[in-house]
RNA sequence: GCGAGAGUGGCGGAACUGGCAGACGCGCGGGACUUAGGAUCCCGUGGGGAAACUCGUGGGGGUUCGACUCCCCCCUCUCGCACCA
């Protein structure tokens, strides 16, 4: 429907039919056949030999998912990284920027299953489409280090690391409750379920007791938080996010005896000193004593039906909050490791069994949680803290007290402050073997098994007699079978292929079973930045030096969907690899860019909501470089920005006056008729031409100074506004030169080369040079171009502006404020009144302050 | 609830360390050229006012010669996390 719509609002739209010729406009496609031709034959994105560079850069756009087409949405991402990498590369350095495909997963299964057709075929065709589209926009990647994690060429090294990460102790297998989609019908990592649901299809997600292959990411749980603060050029947004859900808290393990189990029943709490006032245990549903009371027929029918109800609804509103609190007395008591009486233990649905150990000490007076469950269940409430004088208001009764204060009813620790009491406290139950101080982290494991076909073997081996055997680094890569049929049965195929699962063990050679599990495609991605640099070894995942060399990358340029998954796989992968002596950074990305959305209609681009823009048509119209300008003019790259199709025809119209403004100057153009440019210019040191040769530096000032900021939108804006005072200069008639004129010519082609590479690198020929704007050098502004005698100077009146004065450059106080006062309207409202104070900031401005 | 970001014309947005609010673009109004204009060019375009002038950056206070920018309180929106013990 609505890209019914766009077709018809661009058949109305302004610009001619390039195959009708030009009444307006500018040749566009003839510009964008001859730039691309010459950036292929002159080979000029490629990076060479790794080793040999000198000045180097990285950038990496984050490689796409091959889904098919992309949108302009998808297109800010890659035409900000070409900006980014086409501004390195005049500048001198020598850029590394590859592409590749994060090509394994669901979607490609999903197709293979309703359509019949092999998932790499799918795979293969989508990647064919969106390298046609990257084409199109001009976008300048190094082709030939193009990966695709789906190859075996790929997934043999990620298997290689998974079988480094088990020699390391880093992957294991265990049981546990796992999150369980219904619809994609395999296992989900944590940080894939949203809200209860599956992130990809939206499916309620089920705990399922299954045995997995998890990466112990929690062993680097505090280097992940503290490296942290070493990625100063990262959005604080993303690190936040990122330490919020690592979720290290400093409290204590308390060991509850007496509950009749071999073990003591250990809690974690952040607040040792309020021990004294725990008037009773809660545990989670799922907790293990729970299970075994149950199983062993301690806890009655009533119980059990509470426990299974808890734990349905669980899986149903987990994410509710506000939901009232519930519980059941077990019956069991523990003693209070300090004063040895007897804490009933109850079974609480506020109590998560993934956090901590599932079981919490409550401390109703101290805790409002605690407080509205033993409110109603009339468990007592003991005050152990009490705020000092002035700090708020004790507990009453109304609600817990959770602040800071003195301890009371606490025996031998009163009178102690809380912060101080923790450690007391800790410290006690320390002498009595009865906990310790301990940190607890949120962050859970990594599960990476996935019951899918479509993605990297775990290249394990289940023997009979010698258990779990890993596969021998010789016999890699274990190859997904190609022989495989998709049905809708939602089991994965490789389960019923005999040829794949038929083995024999490694260790004994007796017969053997293949692990069917596939990795989690976040693997694959978690090591992708590395493999560019030597994209064809066969010894090993990457070259090692020219890694070392390289990286960290230097601009790490994608969507903030992925600033918790993908970046914090990365970062511990990349310390499991600094940690096995292959790489000798600690952190993959220097520097991180998050673009913002494009949205249409105040909604994300999605083909559900048909507001999908599309690049095509647009491409097909306006030319690939009209795209980009408008793409990037839009707005601040890293803010959601509003598509507006008619926005595109202002980009546009300015490449028309752009070109208008480089044919005058070269070749027959009228300007260069008139006059040829003297090889040498000879500027003139006053009227209109030095005005706009001021202007010009000035403005070639702000677009790199832009540029540096990443400010593309304002960069866009001020090429716009060079452009614009060369016409009316050339509007103004009068004393008109060629010098100045070119002058602007050229600086705004190099300007504009990162920008809009097709129109810079034909105007850049029409201008008479022969070698590839890509390479010209970046522009920088002439200071004696910068040179001025004077200065307007602002005039405010009581913080008003109410005048100009145009003083010399460099003129003192004294000379400022006379001018200042001389100037007739000022001097008119001066009138009359006391002048109470005069302001002079040199160089900027004027306040007259009246009584 | 906690954390982060944001709130500026009809619209997208600009204003880097407090110093000319609204750059640039879209849209809109007027004009030129024209058989025509949906091309191009010129002029105008925050509100009020004929003008002088005045009001104006979510709201209310404050600091300052001067506040979109800094401080305090409040409102709204977006994103992330969420019974985190």
């Amino acid at each position: 429907m609505s890209e019914t719509r766009d077709a018809i609002n661009l058949n109305r739209g302004s610009a001619p039919d390039p195959e009708e010729g030009s009444r307006a406009g500018y040749p566009f496609r003839a510009l964008e056949e001859s730039a691309q031709r010459r950036w292929a034959e002159e080979r000029l994105f490629e990076s060479g030999d790794p080793m040999a560079a000198e000045k180097r850069f990285y950038c990496l756009n984050m490689f796409p998912y091959p889904s098919g087409d992309l949108h302009v949405g998808h297109g800010r991402n890659y035409i900000l990284g070409d900006a980014v990498a086409r501004l390195k590369r005049m500048q001198g350095y020598t850029v590394l920027s590859p592409m590749g495909w994060d090509a394994f997963g669901l979607p490609a299964e999903n197709a293979a299953i309703a359509n019949q057709i092999h998932p790499a075929v799918w795979t293969k065709r989508n990647i064919a489409r969106m390298k046609e589209q990257f084409h199109a926009w001009g976008v300048g990647f190094d082709w030939t280090r193009e990966i695709a994690s789906c190859d075996p060429e790929y997934y043999r090294w990620t298997q290689w690391i998974f079988l480094k990460l088990y020699e390391k102790g880093l992957a294991y297998r265990a049981k546990g409750a796992v999150n369980w989609c219904p619809s994609c019908q395999t296992v989900l990592a944590n940080e894939q379920v949203e809200d209860g649901k599956c992130e990809r299809c939206g499916t309620a997600v089920v705990l399922r007791d299954l045995e997995q292959w998890y990466f112990k990411i929690t062993h680097y749980a505090d280097a992940l938080l503290n490296d942290l603060s070493l990625l100063k050029q990262w959005p604080e947004k993303v690190r936040v996010m990122q330490a919020n859900w690592i979720g290290r808290s400093e409290g204590a393990s308390i060991r509850f005896a007496g509950a009749g189990e071999k073990a003591p029943l250990e809690v974690f709490t952040t607040r040792p000193d309020t021990l004294l006032g725990a008037t009773f245990l809660a545990l989670a549903a799922e907790h293990p004593f729970v299970t075994r009371w149950r199983e062993q027929g301690k806890l009655g029918s009533d119980a059990a039906a509470f426990i299974d109800r808890l734990k349905r609804s669980r899986i149903e509103n987990r994410f509710a909050i506000e939901t009232e609190k519930e519980g059941f007395d077990t019956g069991v008591t523990v003693a209070h490791p300090l004063t040895g009486s007897p804490i009933p233990v109850w079974i609480a649905n506020y109590v998560m069994m993934g956090y901590g150990t599932g079981a919490i000490m409550a401390v109703p007076a101290h805790d409002q949680r605690d407080f509205e469950f033993a409110t109603k269940y009339r468990i007592p409430i003991v005050e152990v803290i009490r705020p000092e004088a002035g700090s708020g208001s004790a507990f009453d009764g109304s609600g817990a007290y959770e602040g800071e204060g003195i301890l009371v009813n606490s025996g031998a620790f009163d009178g102690l402050a809380s912060a101080h009491a923790r450690g007391a406290v800790t410290e006690a139950l320390r002498a009595k073997g009865a906990g310790e101080s301990r940190v607890n982290f949120r962050l859970r494991d990594w599960l990476i098994s996935r019951q899918r076909y479509w993605g990297a073997p775990i290249p394990m081996i289940h023997c009979p007699k010698c258990g779990i055997v890993p596969v021998p680094e010789k016999d890699l890569p274990v190859l997904l079978p190609d022989q495989v049929e998709f049905k809708p049965t939602g089991e994965s195929p490789l389960l019923s292929n005999e040829a794949f699962l038929r083995v024999d063990c490694p260790r004994c050679g007796g017969p053997a079973r293949r692990e069917t599990d596939t990795m989690d495609t976040f693997v694959d991605s978690s090591w992708y930045f590395m493999r560019f640099l030597s994209p064809r070894l066969e010894t090993a995942p990457f070259a090692t030096d020219a890694v070392n060399r390289w990286l960290p990358v230097n601009q790490y340029i994608g969507g903030v969907e992925h600033a918790i998954l993908h970046l914090l796989y990365s970062r511990f992968m990349v310390k499991v690899l600094r940690d096995v002596g292959m790489v000798s950074f600690s952190e993959p990305f220097e520097r991180l860019f998050t673009q913002g959305m494009i949205t249409k209609d105040g909604n994300k681009m999605s083909k559900s909501k048909g507001n999908v823009v599309p690049p095509d048509a647009l491409l097909q119209r306006y030319g690939a470089d009209t795209v980009r300008l408008y793409t990037l003019f839009i707005g601040p790259p890293e803010k959601d920005a509003e598509w507006n199709d008619r926005g595109v025809e202002g980009a546009y119209r300015f490449l028309t006056r752009y070109w208008k403004m480089i044919e005058d100057v070269a070749g027959n153009g009228s300007l260069r008729k008139k006059e040829s440019a003297p090889p040498t210019p000879n500027w003139v040191a006053s009227g209109p031409p030095r005005e706009l040769r001021r202007r010009v530096h000035q403005l070639t000032q702000q677009v790199c100074d832009d540029m540096d900021r990443f400010h593309l939108n304002t960069a866009v804006s001020g090429l716009m506004q060079l452009v614009n005072a060369v016409q009316e200069y050339q509007g103004a008639g009068g004393d008109l030169r060629l010098a100045e004129v070119r002058e602007a010519a050229e600086i705004s082609t190099r300007l504009l080369a990162p920008l809009a590479p097709h129109t810079a690198e034909g105007a850049w020929e029409l201008l008479g040079y022969s070698n590839s704007v890509a390479l010209a050098p970046w522009p920088a502004p002439a200071p004696e171009a910068l040179e001025s005698a004077t200065k307007s100077l602002v005039v405010q009146v009581n913080g008003k502006l109410r005048a100009h004065v145009i003083v010399p450059v460099g003129a003192d106080q004294e000379t400022i404020r006379k001018a200042a006062l001389a100037d007739e309207k000022v001097a008119k409202m001066v009138e009359g009144k006391t002048v109470a104070q005069v302001i002079v900031v040199p160089g900027r401005l004027v306040n007259i302050v009246l009584r």
